[in-house]
DNA sequence: ATGGTACGTTTGTATGATAAATTCGCGACG
DNA sequence: CGTCGCGAATTTATCATACAAACGTACCAT
């Protein structure tokens, strides 16, 4: 997923801005300080500071009037599907409270894109989904298979058809994308999962879609059980 | 939904490069004009200009580089479940077959959700619900009963208390609406999915997941149903 | 032929000035 | 005494211009 980039100096402008507001430092209803000096403390020119609000505004977090200036919009205001506005909260706000709630997004959509693929997908489709199972097998190593698994449930999700699945999970996957980073390394059998894998593949070949949901499931479930597991194990050997 | 208003000038820009974008007029890959002329084109200086092209930037329609220029970005690089992009698409594109997409989304979020709320609902938060349902109980005419429709589904999504989804549905939701606008007006009875709505609050207010997933899976397929015959309609209307 | 360097083009940033909009207070009138 | 309307002040919105930086391209040297 693409996000703003920091190097130019409205990138990092917003990114500074956005981080603040999405951390909570700065509050729904605040008002932030007029644009001439808030340039001034951000040590940019207005131009640039404005089009940073431009792009916070667009999504959604802030709300400029004349007179009244420039205030934090209501969290229900948010563009909480924004790639970069769930990355800053990932930055900040690992709280498990967080992590439960991309996973609950994960619960729902993958075991439907599964589904959705198993009624829709072309045979083209299909030959990439069983493409990527391939390299997955074929992984001589935890990355190899990370980028091979990717590709595994991107293939599914292309098959659905459907850009705004395939745009949510884009999203979603790459927000828990930065905390699986190390799963896979850590983990004994790295490629413990194939077998969800290959249920899910033969399901969608024979256009079977409850099979695909529910062996969907189990993947999810699994993988869900896992990350419990890796985050108990962290919280020990921090404690 | 907040959408970008069309009031202010550069407000005006960000609509119609986005709408040409959506549309098609604007293929990606395309290289638009450089800044100078197409501000001079638009009618607008080169300042309102760049700030329209920031947010269609942050929208991911579209990408600029010095020297090469500011060219539109592939559709799935798109932010396709930004509330813009998607009331652009509906404004132009009402092919049966987006609508189909976006009847799948909801046919994905709305029983998840249900169940959801079955699961977490607080008291205070199953009371909204009940006062959403009486209101849609006491509606005397079909404007009343849309927005208490409207109210019921958003309080079953605010159960869940999981802001993604909540915003996903919000954008769904107010791109269907486009279509739905004259729905409950044409229809004879405009309360006839009234059980439907009951079986779901009862299964959320027995903490029963699994009906109440059922139950709202039901009432959207019947939706679904009665949006087909809608559409048949008017096609042979307009024959 | 290949590599590096100079140049031109386009976006990026800065500055200062003016327009438009909206809130708030003040005053007049009922 | 209350209410309505008008004017002033403040803040964002827009504009015009200038300069800096980045990037591709082409040319030159080796």
């Amino acid at each position: 997923m693409k996000s703003t980039d920091t190097r130019s100096l409205h990138g990092h402008v917003v990114r500074e801005l956005g981080r603040r507001i999405v951390v909570g430092d700065l509050q729904p209803g605040d008002v932030l300080p007029r644009e001439e000096v808030l340039a001034e403390s951000m040590e940019v020119s207005r131009t640039a500071l404005r089009e940073a609000l431009k792009v916070l505004s667009a999504k959604g977090l802030i709300e400029a009037r004349p007179k009244t200036g420039t205030r934090v919009r209501p969290k229900d205001a948010w563009n909480q599907l924004d790639a970069d506005v769930l990355s800053w909260r990932c930055e900040s706000m690992p709280t498990d409270d967080f992590i439960e709630k991309l996973v609950e997004m994960r619960e729902i959509i993958e075991p439907a894109a599964a589904a959705s693929a198993a009624k829709q997908r072309t045979t083209a489709q299909l030959a990439k989904i069983d493409h990527a199972y391939r390299k997955m097998e074929a992984a001589k190593d935890p990355d190899e298979w990370a980028v091979a698994d990717l590709s595994f449930h991107d293939a599914v999700l292309q098959a659905t058809g459907n850009e705004l699945l395939i745009s949510l999970f884009s999203v979603i996957e790459s927000a828990l994308g930065m905390f699986f980073v190390l799963s896979a390394k850590t983990a004994g059998d790295f490629k413990y999962s194939l077998p969800h894998h290959l249920k899910v593949l033969e399901a969608i070949k024979r256009n079977q879609p409850e099979v695909a949901r529910k062996a969907m499931q189990g993947m999810v479930a699994d993988s869900k059980a896992n990350l419990h597991k890796k985050r108990k194990a962290k919280a020990k050997s921090a404690s």
